[in-house]
DNA sequence: TCCTGTATAGAAAGCGCTTGCTGTAACGCT
DNA sequence: AGCGTTACAGCAAGCGCTTTCTATACAGGA
């Protein structure tokens, strides 16, 4: 069998009250009496049985991060500023928290699983990150399964999302809309009067929000939109290429492409120059997000630079309780225009 | 309070024995008394409590996954793979399986942490990806650690990463030192002579293998090597940016630049750019791992592609027992050549 | 010297679930 | 009719910890 507190407790002579104390150090122990039993907990390499643990104590050590997708350092990024937060200041993982990332693949099935799996095991906190699904009775869902969490005491923060409605969670948000209008006002500005516009998922609160920003702009400077110059997509690469030429089939005459985010650009590029135009000279390429890989593009890319990290290590800390929740229980962070190779003036 | 098994039992007519029972789906149970329990359940918005039944049942469902950078899309590709096995077939988070990805960062210390927080989880199964620390004492305490858990029923699986002494642990390698030399072997054969190396940071395994698969082209075609042909750093972009600074700061006359990752060739590349040298006519450069962005650099990035999506799913049936392990513990994927645009003829 | 206060340790009652064992009908067999 | 089976359902004993309450010891004050 696997060691237990008692065997501790027989080993240090005293009682399992007296280890519990020592190891939880919330009360107080002779110093004496702590060093015999640390030394037991060392001679044995005693474990405490987390599940027993929380148990008794009605509380546990788990921290939720829900992702659309892992493999996306969009919400990679994010999640390692959380985790570190969460993991304790200083980089160690001290403080003992668990922080487990949970990946959704962006279904709001599975995204409910996991919160039902979380509230199974007691979380201390979730944060969720990155664009919510604009599906009425699952949002709903999600916002009931959110009421349920913190009314067991989960600490629940959003990253990166909109506010959930009729819950007191914490809401970090990203300025999309500003952001995207600002990149559709810069490609404007250069000269631009046909944009393409490749858009995420539909339903989902991201997708929205970008396409808003840009046909604000549109709206804004006296351009008409034309309904062929809207596809909508996945977010990577893959559906950036597909999209890009759909685009053209559809509008040869495109002096720029407006994509949902840097994956999705990256597609785009790769598109145009399969198709042997030259980016910027025939078409001008922006993206969203200023993943670490598009400056690296060729050309680097003109972006939105959002801080991914920043907002993932606030969000950390306030699911922590070691910072304040902004006033509002909402804070809005906004997007920083990136203006760089992949935008130029168009061929007149 | 929050609703129990008991008041669940309370409302449904039965014991608490019976709604267990019906939850687990262990046991017999009467159609009709099934129904009322689950309705119940319904009723009451009933959550069970892991730990509760963790420490009865003495088990538990959370899975660890531990990587070394979750922003680093060769971690969250692995990850993405392992979790959805994971989580059960079908992609739904069915089974009950809570996935969890723990961020080591790379170091040592947190790595241990996180698996005396696993291991105080009672976690079903580990999975660890990525290279290791070459360091004795961290190898002996890591592989104290995995016998321990072991020895506890948690199933360990190494994803990645070369098998465990004195454990029973399963591993899926990759044969970076094939890649690596297969590598180097295509540039020889292209004509270079000349050929700087961007190693990964010291005492990793992944960086030694690499490296020697390189040193073993170059030796099995007679090529001395130069000292200063060699350059560590860590494996990100701005590591490759520096990196290849310093190596034509040493030799100007390279022709090659074999990166230790596809990530560190991006690096390389801006700085071969911004230094005025074309790719590949004037410089080749070589990746490892054949990320999805390395396709879309320009020129694009000629690397090794490893099965990162497939061993990750293999490691996740393996650890979740749906696959058996394959014979002697042990197996090991090659990595497949991919040429690209990067690596050309060398000028004369 | 006796009493009160302070510091420390222990006893024991759970926390909410699982499960081996013990009923107890209803059924089919000889 | 008698009895072994089968099919459910319940009882109750934990699982390994935390924490309240109680006990003890010793110090200091009156």
């Amino acid at each position: 069998m696997t060691v237990t507190l008692a065997d501790v407790a027989a080993r240090a002579q005293v009682s399992p009250a007296t280890v519990s104390r020592v190891l939880n150090g919330n009360y107080p122990v002779a110093a004496t009496t702590r060093e015999r039993v640390l030394r037991a907990v060392d001679d044995l390499d005693y474990v405490l049985n987390g599940p027993a643990s929380a148990l008794a104590a009605a509380t546990s050590d788990l921290v939720g991060i829900l992702v659309n997708d892992i493999a996306d350092p969009f919400f990679g990024i994010m999640a390692s500023a959380i985790q570190s937060e969460v993991s304790g200041p200083g980089g160690r993982a001290g403080g003992e928290r668990l922080a487990v990332v949970c990946n959704t693949g962006g279904s709001p099935e599975r995204e409910l699983t996991y919160l039902t799996l979380l509230q199974r095991q007691r979380a201390a906190a979730v944060v969720l990150t990155g664009g919510a699904v604009e599906n009425p009775p699952h949002l709903a869902a999600v916002s009931a399964k959110l009421r349920r969490l913190e009314e067991a005491g989960t600490k629940v923060v959003l990253c990166g999302r909109p506010p959930a409605p009729d819950t007191s969670a914490i809401a970090l948000t990203f300025d999309n809309r500003g952001g995207g209008q600002e990149l559709t006002e810069h490609l404007i500005g250069l000269g631009h009067r046909r944009l393409g516009y490749i858009a995420g998922p539909e339903e989902r609160t991201t997708t929205r929000h970008r396409l808003e920003g840009h046909r604000a702009a549109l709206a804004g400077h006296g351009i008409a939109e034309d309904p062929r110059w809207t596809v909508h997509g996945r977010y990577d690469r893959r559906s950036g290429y597909e999209a890009t030429l759909e685009l053209f089939r559809r509008d040869p005459s495109l002096t720029a492409v407006v994509a949902a985010n840097d994956s999705v650009a990256i597609g785009a590029c790769a598109a145009l120059r399969e198709s042997g135009r030259r980016i910027p000279e025939d078409v001008s390429v922006a993206g969203f997000d200023d993943l670490p890989f598009s400056v690296d593009a060729v050309p680097s890319l003109t972006t939105v630079r959002l801080p991914l990290s920043e907002a993932g290590a606030r969000a950390g800390r306030i699911a922590m309780g070691r910072e304040e929740a902004p006033p509002g229980g909402i804070a809005t962070a906004r997007g920083e225009l990136m203006v760089r190779g992949s935008s130029g003036v168009p061929r007149s």
